[in-house]
DNA sequence: ATATTTGCTTGCATATTGCAAGTGCAAATG
DNA sequence: CATTTGCACTTGCAATATGCAAGCAAATAT
């Protein structure tokens, strides 16, 4: 449906083809840090994506290898959306836009006790939770795949 | 014109509101590493940005204070566009962006070279370019500033 | 004086987003 | 086993944002 079409060959520019959108980095958000993994639950973030959106968003994640769509082990009306690899490597990316945000907003105790955590040893922090999604990603991943576009 | 509302408190969300757009970061790209800081120079950008929406990006980055539009010191049919401290603070978000980049394009022979350069030392990479770029503002920044709007 | 440069604004076509209301299949309920 | 509910979308349409081309005023160049 959409076009993965680069503007330029600058690395930010193609980076921003893929996730610079008001969207798309939250519902990796919520996969990285809340363990939402099926479209309802997207849904339901604080944000208030519609329906199409996400439809569309998670499309085109999937299109960009960010994410892939594979068959819910315990419902056959649900799907399981999961991280790739290729977003686990954002990781960095979306700690540095925390930290950022740190010292620009005001942010809630809860979430200022996290960026307190990550300031203690960033890459640390990096690491570990890379670890525990990619252990996410072999859990489900061995289970069927969805079949993957090709329109 | 354009509003700064808040969709939820999360850091993410509340950043992508100020700059999770196809455009912000790269006007930002521009300034940081090409020296950019005239309307004229942004438009010439190799991803090729229409007049109203970079009209609209300087405005809302105005707004959100990641740039400062000062009078030129050498022309007065110019404005100079300046990197304020809270643009600067992004260098590690730009900085991860083009190290995810790396793992995943094709970047071109220079792009390459460059973040070779930024990993050998990444931290010092940011901070003697955060340096420089806070060198610049200060010799601008003495010179008339703008009317800020406040409509 | 006249032409050109500069930083926009304005109109209008097209694309993207947002909202509400479906739709089709799976699973739970009675 | 018929009906309702849940889930993952799709569809239609209105609102907003983007893109393109042209225009415009002030400043500078010729």
């Amino acid at each position: 449906m959409e076009k993965l079409k680069k503007r330029s060959d600058c690395p930010i520019s193609g980076s921003l083809d893929i996730f610079g959108d008001k969207w798309s980095l939250l519902i990796i958000r919520d996969m990285m840090f809340f363990q939402k993994s099926t479209y309802g639950e997207f849904l339901k973030s604080a944000e208030g994506i519609a329906t199409n959106i996400l439809a569309s968003r998670l499309q085109s994640l999937e299109e960009a290898k960010l994410i892939e769509k594979l068959d819910h082990p315990n419902s056959k009306a649900k799907f399981l959306y999961n991280l790739t690899q290729k977003a686990v490597a954002l990781l960095p990316v979306i700690v540095e836009i925390h930290l950022w945000a740190d010292k620009y907003f005001d942010n809630p105790a809860d979430v200022k006790k996290k960026i307190k955590e990550v300031k203690k040893d960033k890459n640390e922090f990096i690491k570990s939770l890379a670890k525990q999604l990619e252990k996410q990603m072999e859990a489900t991943t061995s289970s069927n795949r969805t079949s993957i576009n090709t329109n």
